[in-house]
DNA sequence: CAAACAGTTTAGCCTTGGCTAACAATATTG
DNA sequence: CAATATTGTTAGCCAAGGCTAAACTGTTTG
């Protein structure tokens, strides 16, 4: 550590109690958000599948397109894996349905996106920007700060 | 639409006022969450360098293959694109340095995330979930909402 | 000061999640 | 009912972000 350090001076450690954690708990975190990354498109999917299929009564592959802005044949494509994975069933040029695991998987990642909502609008967001906000933060959010959320909400609520 | 639907029954479209959002802003949403994607882990990179700096003088490969629970070809890759975008110097076998731009994003990260870790702890988050969550969340809340943490923070500690 | 160890880089592989272009099937309509 | 429009699929491309294995550099130490 002879090095010359040009950036010695800042950022300064602000807070003396705000040391890095020790590596095993660090590690942890990233770990945690890369795991959540990989599960995360797939329940996006999952969960609008159900709410088309709740509001429309049918989930096509180019309303999803649509909605996630996104090509068709990139929904076709994650149509195979949301397949393989049994998540959904689909016949060609037909309507998705969800099986057993889709609902449970859709049910969980709406009641999670919904805390995560009216959580965010409970604190004083603007409704279009809590949407946004949820929609990014709702794969990010533990049980334990979602029951958290849940309270503050109902509290919120009851005044 | 003439198709049996299997799912027609549930879930039940819950409240009504939960209706799917116009398409538009349904794209909206997810695109803002796939762009921030891309930039999150960038993002994460120079933080932890910028926080390697700051905590123990320098920042090595090593240590942030460590601390990302990560390979260190990975965070050497890493590196390389890094170093494309001009937010960090490297000597090869040498510690790393943050340039302006990387010194400017490292602030930036290093502002939010301890915005979001203050306002999970002060609504009442055990400090190991804040922590976690506080990983996965920074990178997609927005403005308006961390201005409303922020206030929100300041306000449990007066009382 | 040579050998061993620690740290870094490179090469090459894999999966994911995008894309476009071309083609196939279904639906709509003149 | 044929032509057209819409919708879905396939093939093949790309970049990102992981990995292991092997090679190389630098440091430490017997």
């Amino acid at each position: 550590m002879t090095d010359f350090n040009p950036n010695a001076s800042l950022p300064a450690p602000s807070i003396p109690g705000d040391a890095l954690p020790p590596v095993e708990q660090h590690a942890q975190q990233y770990a945690t958000v890369r795991n959540a990354h990989e599960t995360e498109l797939i329940e996006d999917y999952v969960e609008l599948i159900g709410d088309l299929l709740a509001h429309r009564g049918e989930a096509r592959a180019a309303d999803i397109a649509n909605r996630m802005a996104v090509s068709q044949a990139t929904v076709s494509k994650m149509i195979r894996r949301l397949n393989e994975l049994e998540l959904v069933t689909s016949k060609p040029y037909r309507s998705l349905f969800l099986t057993e695991a889709g609902q449970k998987m859709a049910e969980t990642s709406r009641a999670r996106h919904d805390i995560v909502l009216h959580f965010l609008r409970a604190l004083g967001v603007r409704d279009a920007t809590a949407r946004i906000d949820a929609e990014g933060m709702e794969h990010h959010v533990s049980d334990e700060t979602l029951a958290i959320m849940q309270r503050f909400t109902e509290q919120q609520q009851k005044s």
